[in-house]
DNA sequence: TTGTAGGCGTTATCAC
DNA sequence: GTGATAACGCCTACAA
C-alpha cells in the first residue's frame, strides 16, 4: 500500500490536518512544524492521492478535447496548440476522435458515463442529432469548436470561415482577374465546406460573375481524390481567367500535382488556391496561395475559455472568433496588394 | 450538490450496496430490484463519482502518452494510432509533449507530484539526465516508445531503425549504383538519427565505399532548413552515382524542391530517399522512395503494453518490435527488385 | 438475495 | 498554530 497522508503525520509527530496544510501551502503554519513535515514527506516519498483530493475537491485537473478526427495537420495543430494552454493552466489535456470506431467507444459516450474530467472542448464536423444530444446533457463545461448549439448555452471559439473564404475568392476575382472560379469542397455535409460555398457563392454574385453548378464539386479533404478528380478534370477547367478554389490545402495540392500531370501550367493558365495554410502550402510548387486558419491558437483558446469556466461555472457564455488570414503566394499568379 | 448512491438507493428502497451491485454488474441480484434499481438511476440521472469510485478501485482508467513534440504527421500519427486502441480498450488518453515550457510544466512532472494516471507510454529524443531520473521512480507502470532505459525494468516498443535504414541504403547501393551516399540526419544527439547514420556508415562500409565526413550533415528534421542547405549544396552533390539519404521525409522534400530549383535533376543527377513514409512522401515530384515506419500501430502497441500491465502488474516485460519497410517510389532511380 | 458497517485518503470545520 | 472529526461517494467483507 502507497504512503498516505497519515503516515507522514505519524513520522513529523504532527497531525494529518498539519501535513495537509504544509502540503497545500497553507501560510499558518509554523516553519519549524513546516520543515519536519516536509522532511518526512521526502523521506516516505510521499504523493498525495488524486482520488481522494478530488472527492473533496472536486476537480481533477484534466481537461478533454475531442475532434472529428486526429488525421492530418489541421487536428494536429489543435491538439498542439490546446496542449500548451493545458499545460500553462496546470491541466492535462485528454484528446480523442469522435468518430471512429462504434459510437460507443467515443470518448463523448464514456464522458457521459462518468468522468473525471473538469470538462470538455469538442469539435464536431457534422452536427448529427445523436451528437447534439449527447452534447445538450452534459453536465460538464463545454466549449465548442467551430459550431454553434443553438438553445444550449456553451462557449465556443469559431473561426470566421466565410471571411476568410471571401478573402481569398475575391482576391482571386479582384486581383487575379479570374473570370471563372472552380469549386473543389470537401463533403457536402460538412460544416466548413458549407460555409465556404457560400463565401465562394456570394463573392461571385457580388463580382458579376455567373454561378455554375457545374463547376462545383464535393469531395472528401483529401489529396488523392482531388488529383484523381483533377487527373480527369482540370484541362477542362485551363484557361484565360480561370482559376479554382479548393476548400484545403491537401486538395489544392493533388490538383496541383494533376496539373503539372496533365501539362496545364499553374497559375498561367489556372490560378488555384487553398485553405488552412498548412504546412504542404509551402511545399507545393508553386507555393499555395491560400487562408491562414490559426490552428493551434483554435486549440489554445478553445481550452484557455474551458479551463476559465471550470474555476468559474457563472461566467456568461464567451464567443471567441478568431479572424483567418489571405497569404498570397504564387499559385494565384497575383503579388499581395 | 449531483445525485449519489443513496439517492438512488432511497428512490429504489434499497441499500446502497445492491446499488452498487446493479451498477457493476454484479449477477447475485434479483431480477426486479435490479429493475427498480435501474428505473431509479434513470429517473436520477444517476452517474458514479469516478473519483470515490478510484479511491476503492485505484484505478482512472485514463493512461498518458507524452512524446518529444506534437509538432508533425509523425507524432499525429502516433497519436492517432494511441488513441483508437485506448478507446478499444476503454481507456482514455492523455497526450502531452515533453518539450516546450519549463521543465515544471511537463506532463511528467506532473504525474510524478500527483497522477491520476494509471500508466505512461514515454517517447523520448534525448535520454538527459534529467529525464531519466523522472522516469526511474515514475511508480506507474510505463512503457517507453523508441528508446530503452537500462536497468529499469519496462515495456517498450521500438522500431528498428538500423535494419530500415540499412534496407534504403543498400538499396541505393545495391540497386540504383549509388557511389557516393550523402546523410543529412535530424540533430546530432537525436537517437533516431544516430540509430540511422550508423546503419548508413555500416551500410557504406560493407560495399565497399569510401565514407567521408564531408558528406554528412546535421539539421533539424525541418523542410525549411534542409531546403536552405541544398540550395547551397546540391549542385556540388551531383553527379553521376550520387545519392542522398535524408533521416526523414520532410527533409527529402526540401532536398527535391531545392534541387529542382537549381536545375538538378532527380533521380538523374542525384537519388534521393527519406525516411518514415510520411504523407508528403507521395505528395512531392518525383514522389519519395522512403523507408516506412508504422506510426499508428507504434503507439497502438504502446498503449495495448501499457493497458496490459495496468491489469498485470506482474507480468514480465515486454519488448515489442516493429519492422519498416523500403518503399520503393520514384525519386531513387531504380524499381524495387 | 439483500443490508450493515468499515474504510479508502483527503480537505474543511471546528475547537483548543 | 495545531488537532479532532466529520464529510466526500463508493466498494466490499460479513452478517442476516
Amino acid at each position: 500500500m502507497a504512503v498516505s497522508i497519515s503516515d507522514v503525520a505519524r513520522l513529523a509527530n504532527v497531525s494529518i490536518s498539519t501535513v495537509s496544510r504544509v502540503v497545500n501551502g497553507s501560510n499558518l503554519v509554523n516553519a519549524q512544524t513546516r520543515a519536519r513535515v516536509e522532511s518526512a514527506i521526502r523521506q516516505l516519498g510521499y504523493r498525495p492521492n488524486p482520488f481522494a483530493r478530488g472527492l473533496m475537491l472536486r476537480k481533477s485537473e484534466i481537461v478533454g478535447l475531442v475532434l472529428p478526427d486526429l488525421h492530418g495537420e489541421f487536428y494536429s495543430e489543435i491538439i498542439r496548440g490546446a496542449n500548451v494552454q493545458a499545460r500553462q493552466l496546470g491541466y492535462s489535456l485528454v484528446v480523442s476522435s469522435s468518430r471512429g470506431g462504434e459510437e460507443s467507444h467515443s470518448l463523448l459516450h464514456a464522458i457521459k458515463q462518468r468522468s473525471l474530467l473538469d470538462g470538455v472542448a469538442v469539435m464536431v464536423s457534422e452536427l448529427t442529432d445523436q451528437v447534439h444530444e449527447l452534447l445538450t446533457d452534459l453536465r460538464l463545461p463545454l466549449v465548442l469548436l467551430d459550431s454553434d448549439i443553438e438553445g444550449a448555452s456553451h462557449d465556443s471559439v469559431v473561426i470566421d470561415q466565410r471571411q476568410g473564404a471571401a478573402a481569398v475568392v475575391r482576391h482571386l476575382v479582384m486581383r487575379c482577374g479570374a473570370q471563372r472560379v472552380v469549386f473543389v469542397g470537401g463533403l457536402k455535409t460538412n460544416v466548413d465546406t458549407i460555409a465556404r460555398f457560400e463565401a465562394y457563392r456570394g463573392v461571385l454574385e457580388e463580382g458579376g460573375l455567373r454561378f455554375s453548378a457545374d463547376d462545383v464539386y464535393y469531395l472528401d479533404y483529401g489529396y488523392e481524390s482531388a488529383y484523381a478528380l483533377a487527373r480527369r478534370e482540370v484541362r477542362g477547367w485551363a484557361g484565360r481567367g480561370s482559376a479554382l478554389f479548393a476548400a484545403n490545402d491537401e486538395m489544392a495540392a493533388g490538383i496541383l500535382a494533376a496539373a503539372a500531370a496533365e501539362g496545364v501550367r499553374v497559375p498561367g493558365e489556372l490560378a488555384v488556391v487553398g485553405f488552412d495554410d498548412t504546412r504542404v502550402a509551402r511545399m507545393t510548387r508553386p507555393p499555395l496561395t491560400t487562408v491562414r486558419v490559426p490552428m493551434a491558437e483554435m486549440g489554445a483558446r478553445a481550452i484557455e475559455l474551458l479551463c476559465e469556466r471550470v474555476s468559474d461555472p457563472k461566467r456568461p457564455a464567451a464567443r471567441v472568433s478568431l479572424q483567418p488570414r489571405l497569404i498570397v503566394r504564387e499559385s494565384c499568379g497575383a503579388k499581395a496588394g
